[in-house]
DNA sequence: GGCTCCATGTAAGTTGTTACATGATTCA
DNA sequence: TGAATCATGTAACAACTTACATGGAGCC
């Protein structure tokens, strides 16, 4: 139930058509929620359905109509009540970790490679994040309410990733075979 | 395809039930994978029926019969050919990130107890983590290679923890309304 | 008498993924 | 000539959740 509800605060800002919202998820919003464009459309029929958006057709010259869409009083309405249920920690689903819980000597070296795979990704997220951050939210306590929202979003993937970064270097610590010659 | 997966792993110990399974997902495996016995149980039909895992049935006095299954050599390839596919970064899911999107005024307090709710549950969960760490986990150099695959683990979810609980802090201090008697 | 544990499952529904489909426009 | 962008969708499948079902054993 949580895509359609993303999608409604994503509403909140402006209407937007299903191509719009796809572009969106798969920039900031899609930092902690990923979305394909097909499933999107398909909650977009259901929240119409349900009368929480009202969708309007804009005819396009030499281009498919964009339809687009926009949240009604009744959504706004039931955007709040979601707002009041409680939230549940999400988990982690990490493979990597699956992984190496069938660790042995044989595929050790497989693991060691994509841990180190994994931490040069990390990383390349974290400086996208960091470089966002400098650009858009320089000066946290000075934002609207509204963005300090979104700073918080992205604030949370910099932690998430830090964190993350740490975990690899110490794993990689941990199941790199000790090298006599460059200990002592 | 993955909780397929973690239960082909988990069986690597020891041949289990589907309702051992179920028990396990729901303690060390489960901090960063969730499956309820329904999932599971369909899930080993599947593998029988792959040839993945074979079943034998343990009859018992007063009590519903025990299906316990072990890998195959077959199942054993699969698991090594899947150990070498590259991982995904998870994405978090966080819908209290979605819902801070929607920040206004009318919606802070809210939020806002919300978030000291997700700070005790996070600082609980951590207390937790770091208790199975001392008992089990005090020196990992000294782990065997596939104790240090689970250390690995439960190092993960501290560190997600201690991320996280950092996240709710900042967010209390960023979003609560500053109060004049205390600065100053 | 009611609760939890043991142990397995079916059925229905929701959510999300992958593959496939169309078709003009713009850019290299 | 080929690829990407714009813009919407259907169909099949995989993954996961929720509800329902059974039934004895042991505990308080």
């Amino acid at each position: 139930m949580a895509l359609s509800h993303a999608i409604l605060v994503s509403l909140l800002d402006r209407p937007q058509s299903g191509y719009d919202l796809a572009k969106r998820f798969d920039q900031t919003v899609g930092y902690f929620w990923k979305a394909r464009h097909q499933q999107i459309y398909l909650e977009l029929h259901k929240l119409a359905k349900l009368g929480w958006v009202h969708s309007e057709t804009v005819p396009q010259r030499a281009r498919p109509n964009r339809i687009v869409y926009a949240i009604t009083p009744h959504g706004q309405r039931a955007l709040d009540e979601w707002l009041r249920l409680p939230t549940e920690p999400p988990n982690i689903k990490e493979e990597l970790l699956i992984k190496l819980f069938a660790l042995k000597p044989a595929n050790l070296p497989l693991l060691l490679e994509e841990t180190r795979r994994r931490l040069c990704a990390h990383r390349q997220r974290l400086a996208q994040y960091q470089q966002l951050m400098q650009q858009h939210y320089a000066q946290p306590a000075q934002l609207s309410l509204r963005r300090r929202g979104h700073y918080l979003g992205l604030r949370m993937g910099i932690l998430i990733e830090q964190a993350t970064l740490q975990w690899c270097e110490e794993a990689l610590q941990l199941l790199m075979p000790a090298d006599p010659s460059q200990s002592a």
